[in-house]
DNA sequence: TCTGGGGTCCTAGGACCC
DNA sequence: TCTGGGGTCCTAGGACCC
């Protein structure tokens, strides 16, 4: 893995990514309200979004706001190849992304200025490349940080491009409302709207122990440094998936245990194959049911040793579903799926600041270090111990 | 046609260990 | 028999994102 220097990053964000292919696809959906996905919508063209279709928003509702839209059911392989295509624009532009879904990324271009001019030169010819080369509308937010970018590219869209000055950064930041944070939805916004909050401005006014208080420790102090605009995540190359899952909804209809059995045994097996497909090892299966007033539960096991095997991940999740079953069988339920954690290589590697026997004090400083940059819980005591010592910087796998 | 199919990260409590 | 600090791992739930 290789972490960058510093800024500026840009955030590269499709715009209504599926339905901007369907519409690169199909002339005749140009210009018209375009959304995908017939249960859900999975994505809505901004002439369905100006009549207030919202991704997630059920077909039904969608379709009352907007009755002349165009439904199309998803094409996801189409997806999946119009990503790859503008990935290799981003990998053109730079070596530094780091992909966060299938239609957004964080390029780092603090080394390029001189073989490629300013950021918002640099972003210009994304933005001009991505059209040329794969046909699709990208909006880019260019700023000193990760988080500010991210927000950026928010406000610029659709098709749009904006940089936000380092001398610029809270004036711009300050005026908006609290929900443009990253990690803000509606039940902290509710929170923090019942205080009376509602810009981001007011929650860097706010006393950040009152915010730990009402939101937790870490979400507090991130918030609260954020609406600052400190960030110092950096942009980081290779990350590697820490889960895997697949789900099936039900419907409404009762369902007995042979048959969620049957269902149980079709997502080990996809899973398995995705498992291996990656040459990946996991050691905790969960298992996900969603009920009919959409409450959810999970119940989960660990194996002792990391396992690929279908039949083991089948064991286990059969395992879970017994012990589930009595609550199933009271509730019905509407949603079953797996998913696979703990995986063995998720345990970062790295060069411990000293050589002999375990120094306590210096390895709390580079745990404390480790952690702000990895999260806490990807790091762990246990972890350094066991790779002691491996590569010549402290990396994460691949 | 009530609400898809992926993911990430954080918190808290209990079992267990030295 | 009771008491303590410090720590890891596992489980369950929840918020949030695209």
């Amino acid at each position: 893995m290789f972490v960058s220097n510093d800024g500026p990053i840009l955030h590269a964000d499709l715009d209504a990514f599926y339905a901007s292919v369907e519409q690169r696809d199909d002339p005749a959906l140009r210009g018209r309200p375009v959304i995908v996905g017939t249960g859900v919508v999975l994505a809505a063209s901004y002439e369905a979004k100006a009549r207030g279709v919202r991704t997630a928003m059920g077909g039904r509702q969608a379709r009352l706001l907007c009755p002349d839209a165009v439904v199309v059911q998803p094409r996801m392989a189409a997806y999946s190849a119009a990503s790859k295509a503008v990935f290799e624009v981003f990998r053109d532009t730079t070596p530094l992304v780091e992909g966060i879904s299938i239609d957004e990324a964080f390029l780092d271009v603090g080394g390029l200025r001189k073989i490629a001019g300013p950021p918002r030169q640099i972003a210009t010819t994304l933005r001009a490349e991505v059209a040329r080369r794969v046909g699709l509308p990208i909006t880019v937010g260019v700023a000193r940080t990760k988080f500010l970018a991210k927000v950026a590219s928010g406000v610029a869209k659709p098709d749009g491009l904006l940089v936000v000055p380092h001398d610029a950064e809270l004036a711009f930041l300050h005026p908006l409302p609290v929900e443009r944070l990253w990690g803000v939805g509606v039940v902290t916004s509710g929170k923090l709207r019942a205080l009376g909050i509602t810009t981001v401005g007011e929650v860097a006014a706010f006393d950040v122990r009152e915010l730990v208080s009402m939101l937790g420790a870490g979400s507090g102090r991130h918030l609260h440094a954020l609406a600052h605009n400190r960030d110092p995540r950096r942009v980081r190359v290779g990350q590697r998936r820490r889960s895997m899952g697949a789900q099936r909804a039900l419907g409404s209809r009762r369902r007995g245990l042979t048959e969620l059995d049957e269902f149980t045994a079709g997502l080990a097996d996809r899973l398995g194959r995705r498992l291996r497909a990656a040459d990946r090892a996991c050691r905790t299966v969960t298992l996900r049911l969603r009920f009919a007033d959409f409450t959810r539960a999970t119940r989960s096991h660990t194996v002792p040793k990391p396992t690929n095997g279908t039949e083991v991940i089948l064991a286990a999740a059969r395992a879970l579903l017994t012990t589930a079953w009595p609550m199933i069988a009271d509730r019905g339920i509407t949603l079953i799926g797996l998913s696979l954690s703990n995986f063995d290589d998720d345990a970062i590697q790295l060069e411990l600041p000293f050589d002999g026997g375990p120094d306590r004090a210096a390895l709390d400083v580079t745990l404390d270090s480790l952690r702000g940059r990895f999260g806490s819980t990807a790091v762990t005591r246990a972890a350094l111990l066991r790779h002691r010592p491996q590569e010549e910087m402290p990396v994460l796998p691949d």
